[in-house]
Formats: structure tokens, sequence, C-alpha cells
DNA sequence: ACTTAAGCGAGACGGTACGTCGCGTCTTCTC
DNA sequence: GAGAAGACGCGACGTACCGTCTCGCTTAAGT
């Protein structure tokens, strides 16, 4: 089993699969993907594909990961100094992700599949919810400076606080996901993490 | 598409075929699962499993649910009028379900078939999400009653308080579930909906 | 295995499986043809017709022969004194039959089935094809005592000499099946027979 | 329905599978032959039996064929100018081979097959049937040359007066077929044959 | 006339084989 | 030497029928 070698790599080729997984799971679902319908219609043989990836669940994640940073990062996080509002923009933007049914459709393929590949949970968690995450405590931490949250908060189960919620929501279908919602969501968590009164 | 008819339904292969597949997802893991390999194991043809179920995915869902239902409802929520330890002892409790890997795995195998079928999905959050959550509000509107938690909490958006950030955690694999962090989740959750100070 | 009561046979169903058989194998070929479709279409549980045919070949057979029996049994061999219109008369009737396509796919349906199960091809020979041989037999008999074939001549041969070619045009689509063909036939079987000169 | 490309096709595996399937009829008889068991006996996947073939009945025709083309053309029809020595030994050879047991099993099947499916009737006519009537046909000729058979007989038909007795007898099991019944046939076919006198 | 057991319709069952789909590997030929 | 093309061995799919096996129901026979 040797390693193909990359300089030789076929940048066509690697384009051309990623958009045709994308295309194909955006038509007919990420469960009738098939590594034959994605070589035949990014016009490339089999072994193209197994070469350079090893399953097609990685594909697929590399397909949404390289269109998602062709945007300059996703979501973004400001810091107005109203914390209630940048945190509450977040999640909006969030749960408004959710409720498209295309980015839905992605995004719960996208975590079954990391569900049964744990080298793909932590690709994505690495690549995309790791970097959300990261800004959120930035943002978080900020405002500790600003004693507008408890200087002794753990912010990693903060951060939990506010995007838990959603995403068991989001999950289990339990309850629509509405703008009120995140709200909700933004005051209940403010209120835990405020300073002792 | 004639639906058969239930009145002469083997009793026997009915229970074979539920207790084959648990135990092949034991052994194998769910990815390994195969309609085949259930009826072999079960002794039975597989068109008796067609018969009845429309996938494996749903023999698998029936088969832990029917398990689950042996028991006499699983997780309780007992009122000892210590809200924070009766919380505790159930986000405890299920931390160390999901901290079993046996459990683990039969967990993230449901949700995966869950994220594919939102037919499964349903019977799912029916059949075991939403009588924990059920209970867990119940104990929430006690300590309303009590002076506990604000009169005015929208105990729906409660409940996801709690385990949204235990859910999160455990399907991003962001960090080891803790009692420790059991507690912490309760601690906050428990600040965030006290009464107005 | 108790041999069930024939006192008891009904009728009615009797009748109805096989004119189903009877139908089904002309509206579909033989090839289609299957038991359950016969109950089926006869209104009839299965188990009816295996308590009375070992098999769907033998269903066949008996829905034809019930039929060939209901007409007055078939070819005549009529004897005129003109031992060549007697015999020419019986091989274009023959022909005849084979030209009809309904008759022709039935005839090719019986041989499959006969040759696959002797237990079948017993019945058809002693049933539909013996008969047959037999009043031909008896023709070239009273023709032997009139001197118009070879006293000598051995009879079970003699009428292969007859409908072995025809059988064999037929069986081997070689040539098309036509009254001269029939003709011939008996011109060269009369030539072969007759009395030493 | 797209035609696979022959010159890819494995020389290997076509080999495998003819063995395999003629074996197993050998062994086991034609109506146990499945494709399954071809494919698992010739180490080949079934869709590569699929891909090349129509059906069982094509394999095993094309199997019964390749075997009887290593032969340099089987039955041979020699000239030595007596004409009943050269036709008793034809008959002689093929009463022969219908009294083996292997190959009298392997003829019905070959027939029970070409009776359903007329696609392998004309293959077998063509590659088999055909070229024993041609040298047959041949030898007649030569023999009306020789003013043995009259110059006006139809040579199809001649044929017919020699194989159809045998056929009908062998297919239809009425009597044992022996060398004298074949030199019965042949004395009855020249008697027809001869020259008017 | 009344049981009572057989035949019957229906159809679920354990199986075998079907013909198809997709996998991941391998081979051949091209650029 | 990477890539397009696609045949291959393999494993599983979901379906069609097989022949057997209960189920009630009906129906004729024998008390």
């Amino acid at each position: 089993m040797k390693t193909p070698n990359p300089a030789r790599r076929s940048e066509r080729s690697r384009r051309a699969i990623l958009s045709a997984a994308f295309d194909l799971v955006a038509e007919a679902g990420y469960a009738k993907l098939t590594v034959e319908a994605i070589a035949a219609r990014a016009g490339v043989g089999k072994q193209t594909i197994y070469r350079w990836w090893p399953s097609k669940g990685a594909v697929f994640v590399d397909a949404v990961l390289s269109l998602s940073e062709d945007d300059t990062g996703g979501l973004s996080l400001p810091d107005t100094g109203d914390l209630r509002a940048d945190l509450s923009g977040v999640l909006r933007a969030i749960v408004d992700e959710y409720n498209d049914p295309r980015l839905d459709a992605m995004s719960r393929a996208l975590t079954a599949e990391s569900l049964a590949d744990p080298t793909l949970n932590s690709e994505i968690t690495a690549r995309i919810l790791g970097p959300l995450l990261e800004v959120t405590k930035d943002r978080l931490r900020s405002a500790q400076r600003a004693g507008q949250v408890a200087a002794d908060a753990d912010l990693s189960v903060a951060v939990e606080l506010l995007y838990g919620p959603i995403y068991h929501r989001w999950m289990l279908r339990t309850h629509p996901l509405t703008h009120e919602y995140a709200d909700t969501v933004v005051e209940f968590a403010l209120r835990a993490l405020e300073p002792a009164h």
C-alpha cells in the first residue's frame, strides 16, 4: 500500500469529485450517495476517489468543509459590548441555518456520518464546531473582563449552556426552532452566568 | 401492498428477531447489522422480517425499545424536596449510561438511525425521550409550587437547559462526561431558573 | 402422511384449479405458472392444491388432459379403404394443431414438463400419445389385411415413420409444417411399407 | 442497459463458469442447477454471469456447445459407397449416445431448455443439429448421384425420415432404442427413397 | 338432529434462489 | 505514473415462490 504522490494529484478531478458529491446529496439525500455515482457524475474513475479518500463519508465531509471554508469562516461573533445582543445574533443565525432545509439535511447527514465514524467526528469537531466554540468563549471571556459574567464561570460549560439546548431541540425535533427560542436560551444562559449578586 | 394479518403473527418469531438484532449489534456494532444475519440468527425467513418491519433500522429500534420497556420505566425522578439533589441524580445517571460503552454504542446507533429516518425519530422521541422530559417537567413544576423555580419559567426550555449541554457534550465528544460536569450543569440551570431576587 | 379421503373432495375446487391453471398458461405461458397464482385465481387455498396434486406440472397436465378428454377422444382415424387419404387426414390434422399458436404453446409446455418429470411423461404417453398410436396401428393392420402394407412390417416402427418426421420438424423448428409436408411424409411411409414387388 | 465491453472479458472466468455449469448438471441434474451454485463453484461473482449470459439456460447451452465443439465435429458420416452401412453407422451412434445416461440427461435438459426459450432453440439447431442434418444430406446427395436414391427425393424430408423416428422414440420413451431399431429405420428409409422400380 | 372430523379458504412461516446494487480491488489503456 | 474506464469477487439487498403449518369455518356422515 504505497501512498500516492500528492504532487501529481489532479486538481480538476479533486474539485469535480467534491462538487459531484455535494450535488448528489443535495439532489437525492445522503442515504443515496454512492461512490459509483460520484465517479460517474464527476467523470472520474473510481480508483481516483479511493486513491485520495478512505470512504465516501470522507469525501462528503470534505465537500461540505471545502464549501464552508470558501465562506470567510462561517459565523462571526462581534463584540459590540452588548453581550445579550451579540449572543442572540449567533444563536439566531444558527437557528436560521437549521431552518434552511438544505442546510438542515446536510447537517444531519454530516452528524450521522460522524456518529458512525469517529475519524470524521474529530475532523468535523476540529474544523467546524471547534472554531465556533472558540470564538464564543473569546466573547464570554471579554464579558468576564467587563464584569458581565461571573469571573469563575467555567466557559467550556458556558458555551454548552448556549449551544446545547439548541442542538438538543434540533436533533430531537421536540419543538420548532425559532428566534424567540434562541433569545430565551440566551436569557437563561446570561442569568446562569451573571456574577453573584 | 397488502398488510399482513396481525392476528396470525408468530410471537416466537417476533421475539427471536428482536433479540437476534440486539445481540448482533452488541457483538459487532450496528454498522455490521444485516437483515440476513438477523434472519439467520433468529432462525427465521427474511420475509418474516420484511413482513413486519420496513427496514432493519426499525427492527433495531424496536429491539432496543422492547428491551427498555421491560424495565419498569427506566430512569425515575424522585421528589425528595431537594431539587438540586434530585436533578443531579438524573443527570449523573444519564452520564453513567453514556459512559457504559455498550449503552453508548447503542445510543449512537439509535441516534444515527433516527437521523436518516424521521419515522424512527418520532418513535424514539415518543417512547424514550418524551417520558424522560415529561417526568423532569413534573419535578420542575413541583419546584415551582415550592417557590424554588421562577413561576413564569418556560419548563420546556428549562429541561433543555438541563439535558442539552449533556447531550451536546456526548454527541460531539468535546470533553469527557463526568459527575462533576453533571453537577455543574445542574448548578447553572438552577441559577438560570431561580425566582427573581 | 395420510392420504385424503377422495369422497370428500370438492368438485368445485377441482374444476376451479384446473381451469385456473389452464387459463394462466394460456395468458402468460407455462414458465410463469405458479402454485400461488393458481390458488389465488381459483379462489382456493394452496393446501388444497398440494393435497391432490404432487406438483404444479401435474396440475397443468391434468388441466390439459381433462380438457382434451371433454372432446370425444381428439383425433379420429377413419377407415375409408383409401389408406393414403386416411393417413393424410390424421397427419394434416396434427399439422393444423401444431400450427395453432395456443395448442403449440400448450404442447411445448407439456413436452417440457414431461422431459423433467418421467411420471408426467408416462401419463401423457398413456393418455394422449398411446391412443393415437394405437388407432394408427389398427388402421395399418387393416391395410395389411387388404394387402396394401407388407405383412411382415413392424407396425410399431411404421407409426414412428409417420409421426416421427412431423414431431422432429415441430420440435426442432427446422422447417415449416405444412399439409404438403404431411402428404410427403405419408407418401414416403407408404412406399417404405408397401409389399415386396 | 449498457452492453459490457467484450474486450475486457475475463477468459478464465468464462471457462470456469462453463465448466462449473456442466459439472453441476452432470452431478445433480439440470433441475437443480442454480446461478448461485455456478458462481460459487466457479469462484466467480453472480454479476459476472449475468453480465455475459441472459439466463442460466444460456450458460448451460453454451457449456454443452463449447464442449461439443472441442471435439472435431462430433459425429462423422463416411462415404464408403455402401449407403445402408453408412446410415446405419450414424443412427447406431446416435442410439448409443441416447443410451448413455449422462448424454441422455444432457440432451433432455438441452431440449427442455430450448422448448422454453426459442433463442436457445435456434442456437442449438444451428450449432448441433444443423451440421448433422447437413452432412447427412451430403451423403444422400452422393447416393442420388450413384443412383441409389430417387433423383427427385426431397432430401430435407429424407433426413427426417431417418432421424424423426429415432427422435420420436427417444423423446417419448415408447420403446427401447436399440441397434436393431436403428437398422429397421434405415431399412424403411432406404425403401422409401429408392428409385422408382 | 347433533356431533365431529375432514376438507377447505386464508395466509404466515422457514427456506432457497432470484436478479440487482454497490463496495473496494484490479487491470488495461491513454495522456 | 496519475487518471478514465470498467470488469471482477463479494456481500447484501428486497422479492417471488416453494412446500408446510396452523387457524377458524363449513359441510357431510355416522351416530
